[in-house]
RNA sequence: GUGGUUGUAGCUCAGUUGGUUAGAGUACCGGGUUGUGGUCCCGGGGGUCGCGGGUUCAAAUCCCGUCAGCCACCCCA
């Protein structure tokens, strides 16, 4: 007897359609976008992901070296798959690029809730448009693809933040460099973090300042619109426009207002919160970042990007700026399954056909075959049952209607179809059984007739 | 990787201070039912009580270990 591997899920016929209903979703709202869809290997060389995320990656990732003697791992992330594919062709492809993709990811990690070791992501990424515009887009798809899956405001929130402002601000007190990705860090983890401690690590970076710096991360933090921000930044007590980079700052308070004006344009205002509190710890993060999570209880989050412009160059490619998100099957599935939005698309066939004898049955699977070309669903019992045991079974598969072959409707050259929703009957001859199956599936049998 | 907690049928769970052949509901299969279904009635299969060891006349029950799930850390691309 086995098990599967743990992290590792089964997916039987139910879970497997709730399962695919949300790619469906994910791929129909991409298209609509215009994005492309794009595959790549699920093994790759391991260097490709310590290149992005460093060695420490490592102890992370389902890693081996190959019959070959190759260093190689299953992928844990879709972005420096797309980082090659894009750069390798940078220069011939027409930009914006607009690419998604849908598959699995593997993580050696402590398997939990929300949390496994294989997993599928929804991945888009808009590359070669530095612009606002951009992350509009790339916002806009991220809540229409939970929206269609009939989510709504009241189940998630996207938690807008700018690593840009970040910098620029602290720049303002001479931080720049390794220092000011070290201090996004802190910044980020302070809600998880004591605040003495928190304090501590920003003083070595800081110095007597780090007091002062933190009023203002938490004063921005709390900042819910872009006139706080504005005001915080630039009024009168602001810290950085004394020093002197208020240049930088109203420009980027600009991309904002240029960013907000178009989401609010697309009516999308309800889902967004600016929360400049969220950073997210990746280094390789350069501009707006986002988050997708979860309201009411857990506040699970159920998607995450942002942009990252600097990364396809330090994957050894042409400079190519980009953002993107990716969204995780698990957490997210989980919540449509409490909110009872994963509703089976269990598939039922069309017509579950009720065979007479050994002769009716020949006559039968001819119909059959050639309903099924016509692209019905039929099935019909494998083995020779009564006509009570069949129509059990055909109610059991749900299907919406029941063909009879009897003897006595064989003799008009004729079969009888039953509505197994209503009841109703009509006797159908053979030669016109596809045309009018085709009308009766759209239209049911009335019960008069 | 660290700590806590749980583990009985495919699923949800009962199982008395340790006591004889481990139960129910549901699901599944068969029959009632060879010309009309989902209901109903009857029957059936399915368990090394997570696994291994120990204590005991006797262990699903107590002890130790281990594996797996869950929760909290770490991390979260």
């Amino acid at each position: 007897m086995f098990e599967s591997l743990p992290g590792f899920r089964d997916f039987y016929p139910d879970s497997c359609a709730g399962r695919n209903h949300l790619f469906r979703i994910w791929r129909q709202t991409a298209n609509s976008f215009g994005f492309s869809e794009y595959d790549a290997p699920v093994l790759e060389p391991l260097d490709l992901f310590k290149e992005k995320s460093g060695p420490e990656v490592v102890s992370q990732l389902f890693a081996f070296k190959d019959k070959g003697g190759r260093e190689v791992a299953l992928r844990p992330e879709m972005t420096p798959s797309l980082a090659r594919l894009a750069g390798a062709k940078a220069s011939s492809l027409r930009r914006p690029i607009k690419w998604f993709h849908i598959g699995e990811h593997y993580r050696y990690e402590k398997p939990q809730r929300g949390r496994l070791r294989a997993f599928y992501q929804f991945n888009a990424d808009i590359l070669g448009e530095p612009g606002p515009g951009a992350d509009a887009e790339l916002i806009a798809l991220c809540i229409k693809s939970l929206t269609a899956l009939g989510l709504t405001a009241e189940d998630f929130r996207i938690r807008l933040s700018d690593r840009d402002i970040w910098l620029h601000y602290m720049a303002a007190f001479g931080i720049e460099g390794d220092s000011a990705a070290q201090a996004l860090d802190i910044i980020d983890k302070r809600e998880r973090v004591d605040r003495g401690v928190t304090l501590e690590k920003l003083a070595q970076i800081f110095g007597d300042s780090a007091e002062d710096f933190f009023k203002d991360v938490e004063r921005l933090g709390k900042a819910k619109d872009l006139n706080r921000l504005k005001d915080i930044l630039l009024g009168p007590d602001s810290t950085c426009k004394s020093a002197g980079n208020s240049d930088q700052i109203s420009q980027r308070l600009n991309d904002w207002k240029m960013l907000l004006d178009q989401l609010d344009a697309m009516q999308l205002m309800p889902y967004l919160e600016i929360d400049l509190g969220i950073v997210r710890g990746l280094a390789y993060y350069t501009g707006f970042v986002f988050e997708a999570f979860e309201r009411g209880g857990d506040l699970r989050s159920l998607a995450g990007g942002g942009r990252y412009d600097g990364l396809v160059k330090k994957l050894g490619y042409d400079d190519l700026p980009a953002t993107g998100f990716a969204m995780g099957d698990v957490t997210l599935g989980d919540l449509l399954a409490r909110k009872n939005l994963l509703a089976t698309f269990i598939s039922a066939p069309d017509i579950f056909a009720i065979l007479g004898g050994a002769e009716e049955r020949k006559i039968a699977l001819a119909d059959i075959l050639a309903l099924r070309e016509n692209g019905f669903r039929v099935e019909y019992a494998l083995k020779e049952t009564g006509f009570g045991k069949q129509f059990k079974l055909a109610g059991q598969s749900r299907a919406k209607f029941a063909l009879i072959y009897g003897a006595e409707e064989l003799a008009a050259d004729s079969v009888k179809v039953r509505d197994m929703n209503s009841g109703a009957e009509k006797l159908i001859p053979r030669d016109r059984l596809n045309t009018e199956l085709l009308e009766i599936r759209e239209t049911g049998i009335p019960l008069e007739e």
